[in-house]
DNA sequence: AAGACGAAAGTGGTTGA
DNA sequence: TCAACAACTTTCGTCTT
């Protein structure tokens, strides 16, 4: 019954295919397009998810979890579900309020506005959350990495570990935590640099977040910066293929460890560019990977040695 | 003149007693 | 808590292209 009326629905939706003038168009919720099922033109690229919420694996599971609301997002201090009094006092006829529910609301607004902003947790999260605003797109972070970063900071909080530090540095330790879990490489440096925060504070708050919220994250890989490094040099695909290989090679070779991952990359994209026949100065290099010429040069003398990579001038 | 090279001294972080 | 230590940086003089 209630399937019949959807699907019912649906098809007053679906037009004719402006193209062929085909019925058959095909509705795509995982990419979110329509396409003509006859000669393929993409109808539309942002039809809504009529989806449920959340993955299901059984039939109930599924019908349980209908789309409601708006989704919710860890980036508003609220996650955008709080509910909102407005402040006319008018039912939804727009006919006044008797005086007695005028109070009887004011009353819910007063409590309302106390529980929700006002509390200082809230108001913490809310001042963290524009923060993380701003940090985040300063630093071309994306979404998901941002949501991530606004989970890590929930958490420190329900773990009282902001008290006694700064908004800001737990703010950015957050992202940081967050984009080396999601593989979104920044250093320190570069976060530290848009914040308020000094680098060394940022690594300590980092390590607090590692620890007491036991979160295991894996040694950056350099294989990482490559794309990163690669695109700021304007470097070929083929380039930066290759510089990952050696960055392999050299871990199969235990040429890695406790070395500073970005100065690995940057000699592997050395290597490489002179490689393909795109050379870069060790300077430019030095200079995107945020490492000396000197650090690029020893470890590329380092690869070059162990790994027995000839490289004509 | 710019880039590459390497030596020497200094810095900040980790490790183990 | 402190010293030893490895990796990295800064600085600078020399060599190569």
């Amino acid at each position: 019954m209630e399937k019949e009326k959807k699907s019912e629905k649906m098809d007053d939706i679906i037009q004719v295919c402006p193209e062929c003038s085909s019925t058959n168009i095909i509705i795509d919720n995982q990419r979110g397009e329509r396409t003509c099922g006859n000669c393929g033109l993409v109808l539309d690229e942002r039809e809504i998810d009529q989806g449920p919420e959340w993955r299901a694996f059984t039939i109930d599971e599924r019908n349980k979890r209908s789309r409601v609301g708006s989704p919710i997002t860890f980036t508003i201090h609220d996650k955008g579900l709080s509910t909102m009094i407005d402040w006319h006092d008018k039912d939804h006829y727009g006919k006044t309020l008797s005086p007695k529910k005028r109070a009887q609301v004011y009353r819910m607004r007063k409590w309302q506005m106390r529980t929700r902003v006002h509390s200082s947790l809230d108001r913490n999260l809310a001042f963290a959350m524009s923060e993380l605003d701003r940090l985040s797109s300063q630093l071309g972070i994306p979404r998901g990495v941002k949501e991530s970063s606004a989970v890590f900071y929930r958490r420190a909080i329900e773990r009282k570990l902001i008290r006694g530090r700064s908004i800001e540095a737990m703010i950015a330790a957050s992202i940081y935590a967050a984009c080396r879990l999601r593989k979104v490489p920044r250093t320190l440096d570069e976060i530290a640099r848009h914040s308020r925060v000094n680098r060394k504070e940022l690594g300590r708050c980092y390590r607090l977040i590692l620890r007491e919220l036991n979160v295991r994250i894996p040694i950056a890989n350099p294989v990482e910066f490559i794309p990163r490094f690669g695109a700021e040099l304007d470097l070929s695909g083929r380039s930066q293929k290759r510089a990952a290989e050696i960055i392999k090679m050299a871990r199969e070779h235990g040429l890695t460890a406790g070395k500073d991952p970005t100065g690995l990359a940057a000699a592997s994209i050395y290597i490489s560019a002179i490689l393909e026949g795109e050379r870069r100065t060790q300077r430019e290099i030095a200079e995107v990977a945020h490492v000396t010429e000197v650090t690029v040069r020893n470890r590329y003398k380092e690869l070059v040695k162990e790994l027995n990579i000839k490289i004509e001038v």
